[in-house]
DNA sequence: CCATCTTTGACTAATATTGACTTTTATTAT
DNA sequence: ATAATAAAAGTCAATATTAGTCAAAGATGG
């Protein structure tokens, strides 16, 4: 969302051509000297910014001819969509991954946006701050599976 | 009478760039070095001078192009209320107090009868079971004085 | 003198960048 | 066809680059 660091910009590039298509298909190397990184870094990008959480599929091939293909996930209905955001929750979940699913609940008009804020000021990390990392992630896990569970009666 | 210390300084240029502008977004080393104060300095000021009761929310991102987002946002009416609730919180709060805190927003609507179901939900029993009672409610003080604090203003 | 506010710095945490090494797949040579 | 080589992408850990926390020391005002 910002452009002060090469990963977000890189996120930015490749997110304005997932704007106008369903999927874009990269080079990896391609994009690293686009943007004279290492190749590794586009690993990084798609690792941090393009998760299911996010509402992308990542597929690749290596060796000759190989590709990194970034799709958006297609929405069949909306029990479909929470379904797999509280599968891809599980048990724990970082403020961060957190972020990316209320993110995408909003992007599929699931939430309001002032539901959306309602949220993510209810699981952030100074909110749910107890100085156990793992057990906070459960914490923020647990009321989000809460949450997707409710909008399901509402769809 | 500001002015006599570096932190009334550093406070009276941020909101300096404030007054032009909704939001202003910084480096925290640029402007620790801008002032000759180490960076913990910047935090201090923004603790004790951008705090939402005086109508500032702030956001911050850490590592490569990093920053510090000090927003201005349009405080509410209500506020007495807010602050009554969250003092009557403390620093923990049952179930059944908690019920009564969403049912006091609705009735004073400064939620939706969706935000409230969504608020029950993050806060309710189950989802917030842990197997240690002190500290679900602790929890849960902190998620709903969180959400309160987000009342105060319009996003 | 005491209480509160400010300043400082050591330590911690989160995020980004880099590169060495590995794995997979395709192409070329025999 | 098979083996060797090349051409991709993946993994992981080290390093770099930010911001956050906390408590001690210093300053200030009543």
């Amino acid at each position: 969302m910002q452009g002060k660091n090469l990963s977000d910009i890189i996120e930015a590039y490749l997110k304005k051509i997932l704007a106008d298509d369903e999927k874009v298909e990269i080079s990896r190397s391609d994009i690293a000297n686009l943007f004279d990184v290492v190749p590794s870094q586009i690993n990084y990008v798609i690792k941090t910014r393009f998760t299911i959480q996010n509402g992308y599929t990542v597929e690749s091939k290596r060796g000759g001819g190989g590709y990194i293909r970034i799709e958006k996930v297609k929405l069949l209905d909306n029990l479909e969509i929470l379904d797999t955001l509280i599968n891809a929750i599980g048990d724990e979940i970082s403020q961060r991954e957190g972020k990316a699913v209320i993110g995408t609940l909003l992007a599929n008009e699931l939430v309001t946006v002032n539901e959306a804020d309602l949220l993510s000021a209810a699981t952030n990390k100074q909110t749910l701050s107890i100085g156990n990392k793992g057990l906070e992630n459960e914490i923020r896990a647990k009321i989000m599976v809460s949450i997707l569970n409710h909008l399901r009666y509402k769809s």
